[in-house]
RNA sequence: GGGCGCUUAGCUCAGCUGGUUCAGAGCACCUGCCUUACAAGCAGGGGGUCGGGGGUUCGAAUCCCUCAGCGCCCACCA
C-alpha cells in the first residue's frame, strides 16, 4: 500500500474525485423498490430549495450541512435515507432578477410581453437554475441528484392545478375585493408574511375637515360636551380634527368614524363634514371598532387604502374611491392638483395645501410600523383590489392539533408556540400575484357567456356555452402555493407513484425559523389535507449565521462569507466542522467576514490533524496484515483497553446527539475523542509498541487496536468531514476474514460495544495521565528540560497506579523522559520536587543540584495553604447540621472523604517541608 | 401593545432535569520546544465574584422575582 500522504492536509486533492465517485456509485440515491420490496426503513428529507437564482451563501452551508450530517447518519445506519434536492422558481425575486438584467439592456418587460418575457426567464433559468445546486456538491451535499426537481416543473405544476381546483371545489379558494397588501413597484398583491413590518420613525398629521352647516347646531352641543375634535375657526366655521400618518389618503376618505357609545359625539352621527381639496361631502357615522380613547376619538375613513377603514365602510355603506394608481401614484379620482403625483409626493401637497387653507391643526413625531415588500424593500400600500384567497382557518386548525398533540415536535421547542399562534390567528391568504413568472392560475373566463371556470387543464371552448373565447385569469400563483407542496409534489402526487408511497411522509424539516408560517406550516396543512398525513414529523430550526457585530449576513451589507471560499482555502470538511461546532441548539452562528482564516481555525486545524493521525497510523500499521479483533482479545493491554472504552462511550454520546440535533455535542465529542484521547495519548502510548519495542503479541494488539479504533472513529467522522474521513478509511489496512465496508459513506454507522467498556483500565489510565501531567508540571516549573532525564520516586496510593506504571514504563520514560523509578516515599534528606497526584500518590524527583531550594518550599507552603483553604470550606459544609442531615447520605460521605483526604495531604506537605528545614 | 430569546475568560460561544466532567471549549495570549504523524504542531501556563439586586434551598451559572442593556417575532390603534 502505498503511503505517499502529504505531511499537510489538500483538501482538494481528494474532494472533487471522492464526490465523483459517490455519485457514480449511485450512494445517495433510493429505489423506491427497496422501500416497498425490501422493506427498508425509510428516512426522508426534502430540502428547502434555495432559489433558482439563488448562489450559495453561509446560511444555505449551515443549512445544507447539518441536513446533510443528519442524512449521512441515517444512511448509515442503515435507512433508507433519501433527501430531496431542487430549487424553487422563487416568483418575485426571479422575475426580479430578470427584470434588472433587462433594464442593463434597456428593455421593460412590458414592451417584450408577456410570452417573451417568460421565455427570457426559463432561458435564464435554464443557463443559471443550476448553479446553486453544483455549489452544495462542493461543500459534501449527498443529495439524490436523479430526483433533483423544480417548483415549475410539469409535474409539480399539475400537482399545484390539482391542489387549487379541490380546494376551490371545497370552498377553501375564494376571488374577492378585499384590501390587500401592494407592491407598487412589483406592480403585486403581496401576502400578510410578504409585507414585512419595520418600525420607522414617521408624523402623525392632524387635519381640520370642516362640517357642513347644518351641524353648527350638533357640533356646537358637542363642544359643549366635550369633543376635543370639534373647534371653530376664526372665520366661524365649525370644524372637527382627525389625524393620519398617511395625509394623502384623505383625497379619498368616504366617511369620519366615531365610537357609537361615545357620547362626546352622538350628535353629529349622520351629520355631513365638507371633505377640503377634493371638495366633497362625506358623512359621520358610528363604527364599534373606534378607539375612544386613541386621538380625538374620530377616524376618517378610507375605504380603498386601509383594511379597517374597507371593513368599517362596508357596515356603513360607505363609497369606496380609489385614488392611487398601480404604481402608487394619485389617479383620477384625485382632485386636479394632485392627479399624477407620486404618493410622498402627493402626501407633501397635501399637508401644504391644507395648511394653506388653514386647516393643518399640527403634526408630532410618531413611532409606528410601515410594511415593506419582502422583495423590494418598498413601502406596501394597503389597496383594495381583485384578488384569489384561500380561507385557512379550516385548513389550520389539524396543523394545529398536530403539534398540540405532539405528532409534529420542534427543535427547539419555543417555536412551537410561535407556529401555533400564527395558526389560532391566521387569516386568509392571498394567492394571486400579478407577475409572469409563476403558475398561471388555472382559472378560465367566458368572454361570451362570462362565466368562470376553475379547471385543472386548459379548455379549448367554454364548458357553459361551449364559445372557444376562454382567456385565463391573468395572475399566478403566490410562489408559496407551491412549495407547500414540496414534501409531495415531486415525489409524483397528485399519482400515487412507488415514490410517493415509499417517501411520504418525510422525517425531518430542517430550516430556519423565519419560514415557519411562509413555508413549514404551510406544508403542514397541505400534506394533512392531501394525504392525511403529516410531511415530517419533527421540525429542526437552526439559528442565522451573522457577522461579528451580530448583523445577519447578506449581500447588500457586503457582510458575507463566501462558503466556496473556504472550501477552496479550508476545504469543504473543514467548513461543515466548524459550522457543526458552532451549531448549538436555539442559536445564532457568528463569524468574522474579515478574517475567515480565524473563524475556521478550529475546523482546518482539526482536518489536518485527522489526516496526521491518518498519515501517521497508515506508516505505522504498514502492509502487513491485521488480525482481527477477536483474535487479539487476550494480548490487548492497558492502552488498548483504554482506548477502546473511550471509543465506545463516544460512540453512545455521538449516536444520541445526532438523534437529539445537538451537532455541536457531536462535534465536540469527536474532537476530544480524536485529538484528546487517541493523538494526544493512545498514539503516544503505543509508539513504543508499533516501533517494536515490544513483543510481538503486544505489536499486533496494539496493531489492531488501532486500526479497529480509526475504524470507529473514521465512521464517527463521517458524517461531519465526510471527504476526510473517507480519504483516510479507503487506505485503512483490513483485518483478513472481515468484511470491508464498499464505501465509508455506506459503512454501517458503529453500535456502542457494552463489551469494550473498562472501569479499571479508565482509572488506570487516568492516573497514568495524572501522574504524567504532574511531572511535565514539575518539569516546566524547576526548568528541567526534556533533556534532562530524571529518577522518580513514586509512593503509591493504591493498585491502579502502581499497575498503570509498571505496564506503562517504556512510555513514562517517553512521554515524561523519566529515567528510573523507584516505589517508596521520597527518600530522606534528596532535595527535590514533589506533587501529591488527586488520587492520594505522590511522586518525588530528585532534583539535585537542578532545583532551587527556597523557591520549592515557598511551592510547598503555597501547596499547603490552598489545601487548607479548601478544608476549611468542606468543614464548614460539615459542621452544618442542615447540610449533614438534609443532603443525600453518598453527598455527605463524599464531602467527608475529601475533608480525610485533604487532611493526609496537608500533614505530608507540612512533613516535606519540615524536612527541608522550611 | 403582546410574546420570545440573549447577557459566562480578550473574542465567539457550550453548560439538558439545581450537589465530581461546574466553572468549560475553540480562537487569541504568555513560556519552552523544528521531539522524523502534524509548527495548521507538541508540552506547560495565565485569565471569569457566570449582567445588577433580591428570594427559594443545607447548597444556584443552573429555579423564582425584579432592574438594566441587547436582539427577534407577532399585532388594524388612525
Amino acid at each position: 500500500m502505498s503511503q505517499e500522504l502529504a505531511p499537510r492536509f489538500d483538501p482538494s486533492a481528494i474532494e472533487p474525485e471522492l464526490y465523483r465517485r459517490w455519485t457514480e456509485s449511485g450512494a445517495f440515491h433510493v429505489a423506491a423498490s427497496e422501500v416497498l420490496e425490501e422493506g427498508r426503513d425509510p428516512y426522508v428529507i426534502v430540502i428547502p430549495p434555495p432559489n433558482v437564482t439563488a448562489r450559495l451563501h453561509m446560511g444555505h452551508g449551515l443549512n445544507n450541512t447539518i441536513q446533510d450530517v443528519l442524512i449521512r447518519f441515517r444512511r448509515m445506519q442503515g435507512r433508507a435515507a433519501e433527501w430531496l434536492p431542487g430549487t424553487d422558481h422563487a416568483g418575485i425575486a426571479t422575475q426580479n432578477v430578470v427584470e434588472r438584467l433587462l433594464a442593463k439592456e434597456g428593455i421593460d418587460r412590458r414592451e417584450l410581453g408577456r410570452e417573451a418575457f417568460v421565455q427570457r426567464v426559463w432561458d435564464f433559468v435554464h443557463d443559471t437554475g443550476g448553479t446553486i445546486l453544483e455549489q452544495l456538491k462542493a461543500i459534501g451535499c449527498s443529495c439524490d441528484w436523479d430526483r433533483t426537481a423544480f417548483t415549475l416543473d410539469d409535474e409539480l405544476s399539475r400537482a399545484v392545478r390539482e391542489v387549487f381546483v379541490r380546494l376551490y371545489e371545497k370552498g377553501l379558494i375564494y376571488r374577492g375585493k378585499y384590501i390587500i397588501n401592494w407592491c407598487p413597484r412589483c406592480l403585486t398583491a403581496l401576502s400578510n408574511e410578504e409585507a414585512e413590518g419595520a418600525e420607522a420613525e414617521g408624523r402623525l398629521w392632524h387635519l381640520r375637515y370642516p362640517l357642513h352647516e347644518s351641524a353648527y347646531g350638533a357640533a356646537e352641543q358637542a363642544k359643549a360636551a366635550g369633543a376635543e375634535a370639534i373647534g371653530q375657526l376664526e372665520d366661524g366655521r365649525w370644524y372637527l380634527t382627525v389625524s393620519t400618518t398617511r395625509p394623502e389618503t384623505m383625497l379619498g376618505d368616504t366617511g369620519i368614524a366615531v365610537n357609537p357609545e361615545d357620547e362626546r359625539y352622538t350628535a353629529l352621527v349622520g351629520a355631513e363634514v365638507l371633505l377640503p381639496l377634493a371638495d366633497r361631502t362625506i358623512p359621520i357615522f358610528a363604527d364599534a371598532y373606534v378607539d375612544r380613547e386613541f386621538g380625538t376619538g374620530m377616524v376618517k375613513a378610507t375605504p380603498a387604502h386601509d383594511p379597517n377603514d374597507f371593513e368599517m365602510g362596508k357596515r356603513a355603506g360607505l363609497e369606496v374611491i380609489d385614488v392611487m394608481t398601480d404604481d402608487a401614484h394619485m389617479n383620477e379620482n384625485a382632485p386636479e392638483d394632485f392627479r399624477g403625483l407620486e404618493r410622498f409626493a402627493a402626501r407633501k401637497a397635501v399637508v401644504k395645501a391644507m395648511d394653506a387653507l388653514g386647516l393643518l391643526a399640527g403634526e408630532d413625531t410618531h413611532l409606528h410600523t410601515v410594511p415593506r415588500c419582502y422583495r423590494c424593500d418598498t413601502v406596501v400600500e394597503p389597496r383594495l383590489s381583485l384578488q384569489w384567497f384561500v380561507k385557512m382557518a379550516p385548513l389550520a386548525e389539524p396543523a394545529l392539533a398536530a403539534a398540540k398533540s405532539g405528532d409534529l415536535t420542534f427543535t427547539p421547542a419555543r417555536w412551537q408556540k410561535t407556529y401555533e399562534h400564527w395558526l389560532e390567528n391566521i387569516r386568509d391568504w392571498c394567492i394571486s400575484r400579478q407577475l409572469w413568472w409563476g403558475h398561471r392560475i388555472p382559472v378560465w373566463y367566458c368572454d361570451d357567456c362570462g362565466d368562470m371556470h376553475v379547471l385543472r387543464e386548459e379548455p379549448d371552448h367554454c364548458p357553459t356555452c361551449e364559445s372557444e373565447n376562454v382567456t385565463q385569469d391573468p395572475d399566478v400563483l403566490d410562489t408559496w402555493f407551491s412549495s407547500q407542496l414540496w414534501p409531495m409534489s415531486p415525489f409524483g402526487w397528485p399519482e400515487e407513484t412507488d415514490d410517493l408511497k415509499a417517501f411520504y411522509p418525510g422525517h425531518t424539516m430542517c430550516t430556519a425559523p423565519e419560514i415557519i408560517f411562509f413555508w413549514v406550516a404551510r406544508m403542514v396543512m397541505m400534506g394533512l389535507e392531501f394525504r392525511g398525513q403529516l410531511p415530517f414529523h419533527e421540525v429542526f430550526l437552526h439559528g442565522t449565521v451573522r457577522d461579528i457585530q451580530g448583523r445577519k449576513m447578506s449581500k447588500s451589507l457586503g457582510n458575507g462569507i463566501d462558503p466556496l471560499e473556504v472550501v477552496e482555502k479550508f476545504g469543504a470538511d473543514a467548513m461543515r466542522f466548524t459550522l457543526m461546532s458552532a451549531c448549538a441548539i436555539g442559536t445564532d452562528i457568528q463569524l468574522d467576514h474579515e478574517d475567515i482564516e480565524a473563524s475556521f481555525a478550529s475546523g482546518r486545524n482539526f482536518s489536518n490533524k485527522i489526516w496526521n493521525v491518518g498519515r501517521f497510523a497508515l506508516m505505522s500499521l504498514g502492509d502487513g496484515p491485521i488480525r482481527p479483533l477477536a483474535e487479539v482479545q487476550g494480548d490487548l493491554e492497558l492502552a488498548d483497553q483504554w482506548i477502546l472504552d473511550r471509543l465506545a462511550r463516544t460512540t453512545t454520546e455521538v449516536t444520541d446527539g445526532m438523534e437529539r440535533f445537538r451537532l455541536h455535542e457531536v462535534a465536540e465529542n469527536v474532537y476530544h475523542f480524536f485529538w484528546g484521547d487517541l493523538a494526544d495519548w493512545y498514539l503516544e502510548l503505543i509508539k513504543p509498541r508499533l516501533q517494536g519495542e515490544a513483543s510481538e503479541a503486544s505489536r499486533e494488539a496494539a496493531r489492531t487496536t488501532l486500526a479497529t479504533v480509526l475504524d470507529g472513529v473514521l465512521r464517527l467522522l463521517h458524517p461531519l468531514m465526510p471527504f476526510v474521513s473517507t480519504a483516510l478509511h479507503d487506505r485503512l489496512p483490513w483485518p483478513e476474514g472481515v468484511e470491508r465496508p464498499r464505501d465509508l459513506i455506506v459503512a454501517r454507522w458503529p453500535e456502542a460495544n457494552a463489551a469494550h467498556h473498562d472501569e479499571d483500565a479508565c482509572a488506570r489510565l487516568g492516573a497514568f495521565q495524572e501522574l504524567v501531567g504532574a511531572l511535565r508540571q514539575l518539569r516546566k516549573e524547576y526548568g528541567v528540560g526534556e533533556g534532562a532525564p530524571v529518577t522518580l520516586h513514586l509512593d503509591a496510593s493504591g493498585p491502579e497506579i502502581e499497575a498503570a506504571v509498571e505496564g506503562l514504563r517504556p512510555q513514562l520514560r517517553r512521554m515524561a523522559k523519566v529515567e528510573e523509578i523507584h516505589w517508596g516515599p521520597a527518600p530522606e534528606g534528596v532535595v527535590g520536587a514533589s506533587a501529591v497526584l488527586p488520587s492520594g500518590t505522590e511522586a518525588f524527583l530528585p532534583l539535585e543540584g537542578l532545583v532551587d531550594l527556597e523557591k520549592e518550599v515557598a511551592r510547598l507552603r503555597k501547596e499547603r495553604d490552598r489545601l487548607a483553604g479548601l478544608l476549611t470550606g468542606i468543614e464548614k459544609k460539615l459542621g452544618n447540621e442542615n447540610f449533614t442531615s438534609r443532603a443525600p447520605a453518598d453527598v455527605v460521605e463524599k464531602e467527608r472523604a475529601k475533608a480525610e483526604s485533604a487532611q493526609g495531604q496537608i500533614r505530608k506537605l507540612e512533613e516535606k517541608i519540615g524536612s527541608f528545614g522550611g
